[in-house]
Order: structure tokens, then sequence, then C-alpha cells
RNA sequence: GGGUGUGUCGCAUAGUGGCAAUUGCACUGGGCUGUAAACUCAGCGGCCUUCCGGCCUCCGCAGGUUCGAGUCCUGCCGCACCCA
């Protein structure tokens, strides 16, 4: 349940798990996409369900771990996409527009949709005029959860955090981060695509376009490991709001034995 | 020792005598229907208040001028640069 691990070849920086590290287990929906094309939440839903589906009628339990909490939910099925692509030639014409015209137009179209759009960034506003000049109307989104789920969290100060943070991001640099990064750049992708791609990989970019062959300073880290935190906070107010989590510290999870937990909770779920 | 500057909310920065004081960063909290590691909003001296708002404290320290001082004057302290 990763955005970034998705794509191949972002392996350092994105902290993906390694061949050894799998141990004989199966992971689905890493390497899946080309970094220089985007790969959005509606196919991952798709991917996503296909590989549940599969693991379930082999009748085993997934198990889906990650960090992007938009992706999990429209995994589940807690969120539906509405069928419509993107269409950019719309789009375009619409980012020229003052925020009062979008407004306008959403109420026209929808205006109960329009309601839950106060304060909302533009890119949200023209999505749902763009959904609502297909449909008509921009759907309810209702959860439509096929699934028992269990969710389990872990819960950990900031201060704790933001310790592992720095340690995972300098023992990425150590393990060659930043060539990983440079080889990505040279096939092509421009820096604001690199943006696209993640933190580490937006960060180290644009830090390669103005110092090509210096040598990474430890400010640069410090930087970078500061932005990273920035998104982890993102991450538990998104993780926060949602009731089904059970949140476990990082001392529970150890003494009870997680993959006994993780058991009695699947016996639990099925039962 | 002499001269010239300078001291504003964690850091940095703005501030014609009417100021609880600008902006950025940091910090805290929030939002999320095909970019989600993205995008975005708010709060940020204290206390009270349902909105409007009210009260107190505040720009290195101490005095002074003034109806009124972060802004002007004097002294002290700290810092910076220049001349010795």
């Amino acid at each position: 349940m990763d955005s970034r691990q998705v794509y191949k070849g972002l392996d350092i920086g994105t902290g993906k798990i390694t061949d050894e590290e799998m141990c004989g287990i199966s992971h689905y929906l890493l390497d899946i996409a080309d970094p220089k094309e985007r790969y959005h939440a509606a196919q991952f839903a798709i991917d996503a369900k296909n590989a549940i589906d599969e693991i379930l009628s082999r009748g085993k339990v997934p198990i889906l771990c990650g960090g992007t909490g938009y992706y999990i939910k429209v995994a589940l099925g807690e969120i539906q996409i509405p069928d419509v692509p993107p269409n950019e030639i719309l789009r375009k014409k619409l980012e020229d527009k003052a925020r009062n015209e979008l407004i306008t137009d959403i109420e026209r179209l929808d205006p109960i949709r329009a309601k839950s759009l106060e304060g909302e960034p533009l890119r949200r506003i023209i999505r749902a005029i763009e959904i609502a000049s297909v449909l008509g109307l921009v759907p309810q989104s209702k959860r439509d959860v096929k699934y028992n789920v269990s969710k389990i969290g872990i819960n950990i100060s900031n201060e704790e955090l933001d310790k592992k943070i720095m340690t995972r991001l300098k023992s990425r640099i150590l393990g060659g981060m930043i060539s990983e990064i440079r080889n990505l750049k040279s096939n092509g992708p421009s820096s604001e695509r690199m943006s696209e791609l993640g933190l580490e990989y937006g960060f180290v970019s644009r830090w390669l376009d103005s110092n090509h062959d210096k040598n990474w300073p430890d400010e640069a880290t410090a930087k970078l490991a500061q932005e990273i935190s920035h998104y982890a906070k993102r991450q538990k107010t998104w993780f926060k709001k949602d009731q089904e989590i059970q949140w476990f510290t990082p001392e529970e999870l150890q003494g009870k034995s997680f993959l006994g937990m993780i058991q009695e909770l699947c016996r639990k779920t099925i039962s």
C-alpha cells in the first residue's frame, strides 16, 4: 500500500523490501509501474482489489501494509473513485479560470458536492467539475468494503519518529540513494517529475540540479529529514481519523509476539 | 580608548509616534471522491467570550518627552564593524 514503491527502479529511496527480506513470501504491487508514467489511485484500486481477491481465492489472508492512507482506503473500497478519466483539455481550460468562477460552475452542476469543496484546493474543484461534466453529478462516494478487515497501527511519539527518520535517512544515503537518484535522473525524468516520485527523489534531484559534482552536505540531510518528518505528521493526521485502527506502541508489539497477535486477529476476523 | 551602527514572538525579517505589532521558517492542529511521499486550510503572548468582541502583558534594561512610544531623547548592558 505504497504509492511510490509501485514504481520500478525506486528502491533505496522508497525503502523497498529486498528479495532476501521477503523470505519467500509473495509481495504484490511492487515494481508494477514505469516511473516515466503517472500511476493513479484509481489504477491502484483495481490492481489492489485483483491482488486481494487472488490471494483470498487461494485461501490465504492478504496483509496490506504501508503508509499511503488514501491508497489503502481506495483498495478496500472505503472511497469509490468515479469512473471518469482525466480530461487534460478540460483541465487546462479550467485552470485559467478564477476560483470564484470555478465555484460558480460546480455550484450550478452539483450544489451538494460544491458544499463539501469549501476551502478545498483548486485541483479538487476542477476534478469535481470534470466528473460532473460527464456524469451530470458527482456521485456520492459510498463505502463498499467487501472484506473483513483488521487494522493495526503503530503509535510512536513525534520525537521518537524524528529519530527514526534520521537514522533511516542516513542509512539510505550510505546505501547509495544519491546515485540511485542520479541514475534515474539521467534516464530522463525532469526534476518536476522527480518530485512526483517522492520526497527524497524531488529533494535530491533539485539539489543535483544546482550542485552537480559536489558532495552531499549534512545540512541537506537535515533539511530532507525535516521534510520527511512533515510528511510523517500528515500521515498521522490521516490515520488518526480512522476509528477502526487498533493502536499499539512498538513495545506492546514486541512484548506480544507480533506474528502471534496477527494470527489471533486473523482468526477473529474470519470467524 | 575614539567613531559608527544595532538589539522586535524559537530563528530570521518588516515596522511614517495611534501596534498585540509584517512576512518567511520552525512548531501545533485540520481537510482530502483519478497527481495523495501530492495538494491544501487554520492557529501560533496570556486569559475570558457562542459570533461581535473584551481584559491584561509586550519590541535588551532603566528613566524621560508626549494625550499616546517598538518608533523620539538620556544613561546603562549586549553584539557588529571601522579608527587607534
